[in-house]
DNA sequence: TTAATAGTGTCTCTGAGACACTATGTG
DNA sequence: CACATAGTGTCTCAGAGACACTATTAA
């Protein structure tokens, strides 16, 4: 902004620029809000009232204001769309088909957000839902997701939101056993079984009981917090605290 | 397209969407190109001939087109630019933080692209230069790499291009383990050794040969020609070709 | 008491690193 | 021959999985 002077060296900058200028594309941010409730992954996904593909389920998103960053459209589209603060979100992959949007051209940055399913009191409209999140393949192979409801049954998935539900997995799966992300999808306090089941969630398959606990108590995250879990109709098992791992 | 008669339920998302339309942000691709020669990191550098940072080193780029994907984009700027064609390139990451370029609004999607040195053959004249690139962390951790000249000696760098490379650098990191990525960056019969110099230049630090040579010929990802490497003055080694994984 | 899960002892297998050795090319 | 690097044999150590066992709570 302090550069604007207009100096001859700027002419050929703007030559080119202007020649774009005409014709931008839009650009949006879109957030999928992960969770994960009774061992299964969810996301939550709107109900499109409007076409193109109207009454089909589409992540919440928002365009990009020109006075902030991508971080901050994510941070407000969670806030707007989910009441949510102050939670994981990470940048995961830029979108950019021409015709992936059919009204206009529209790049959208998608993030990912991992939350505590307990804080996600979705106001839970017919039009906001928390609907299942299943993956038809296995390990990080990639490919595309599916989106299920109450009743099991696949849903219609807006635009190439499947595609990138998909990229989702494929990150939290390659992510998940060097990056302390399962601690984000859990409440403050939670058992051992708790974080092993979000584990076996996100990998779709079954985890070694005591191999998994000896990585998790070896890797210096998890602290003790003496307290046992209430609420259980057999023995309950300790409740451990995230510790933060200094830098 | 086929979408566009005006239907009343279209109302709503027009007068959000027209109300965004007077200011979009413009959009273009950065390519980061990497590559290993003599053992070192090297990326392909333009210097500025304008402000704003007239005589820092920029990665080439360019406006992303209306009809263009995002990597038709990154592919245009590699043959434009680089003269590379069919080289192994990857999204990297959306960099969106309002003043990033101090004139305008500019969202840049980056790209990576991973070149065996003999095909760079750079026009380098003044102001095109494969740079060294070093990176002053060991590990994953992060954080921004520097660029330096032939001398040694830092070069300034444009925008936030600095931290761009350091995400590179992460990338390349935590990718080169369990992606194979090393080929990308030799020709197509190398020996083991070259192999693991790339390796070794990736990750700043030295590896265990025999620990190496035993990961690799276990992968199952190369194949042994039964050629010997020329023009060495001590006892020639085999070479060796990747062999594309079948999904 | 039984049922169910928490939590552990111990064995095996596999892969990485350390070290030393043999093999094979050039000069 | 000496020399430099290619390539291997073998030991140790650490982590993951398998299996079986003990511990602790509710009902």
């Amino acid at each position: 902004m302090s550069d604007t002077k207009q100096n001859p060296e700027e002419q050929a900058f703007l030559r080119e620029y202007q020649a774009q200028d005409f014709e931008r594309p839009s650009v949006t941010v879109d957030v999928a809000i992960v969770t994960v409730a009774d061992g299964e992954l969810r996301v939550l996904c709107l109900k499109r009232p409007d076409h193109p593909f109207k009454g089909a389920w589409a992540l919440p998103g928002g365009f990009v204001r020109m006075n902030e960053s991508l971080e901050e459209t994510a941070a407000r589209v969670m806030r707007e769309k989910a009441g949510l603060e102050g939670v994981f979100l990470e940048q995961l992959e830029t979108m950019g088909e021409p015709a992936r949007d059919p009204r206009t051209r529209v790049i959208t940055v998608v993030y990912y957000a991992l939350v505590d399913a307990a804080e996600l009191q979705t106001s839970s409209g017919a039009d906001i839902e928390l609907c299942w999140l299943s993956v038809p393949w296995k390990g990080e192979r990639g490919g595309s997701a599916e989106v299920r409801g109450e009743d099991g049954k696949k849903l219609p998935v807006a635009f190439d939101h499947a595609e990138i539900l998909g990229l989702v997995m494929k990150r939290l799966r390659g992510k998940l056993d060097y990056a302390p992300i399962g601690f984000e999808l859990l409440p403050e306090r939670f058992t051992l079984r708790e974080l092993q089941e979000v584990h076996e969630a996100i990998l779709s398959r079954k985890l070694n009981k005591h191999s998994f606990r000896r990585k998790v108590l070896a890797s210096g995250l998890v602290s003790p917090t003496g307290a046992l879990e209430q609420d259980v109709d057999f023995r309950p098992a300790q409740l451990f605290r995230f510790k933060k791992p200094r830098r």
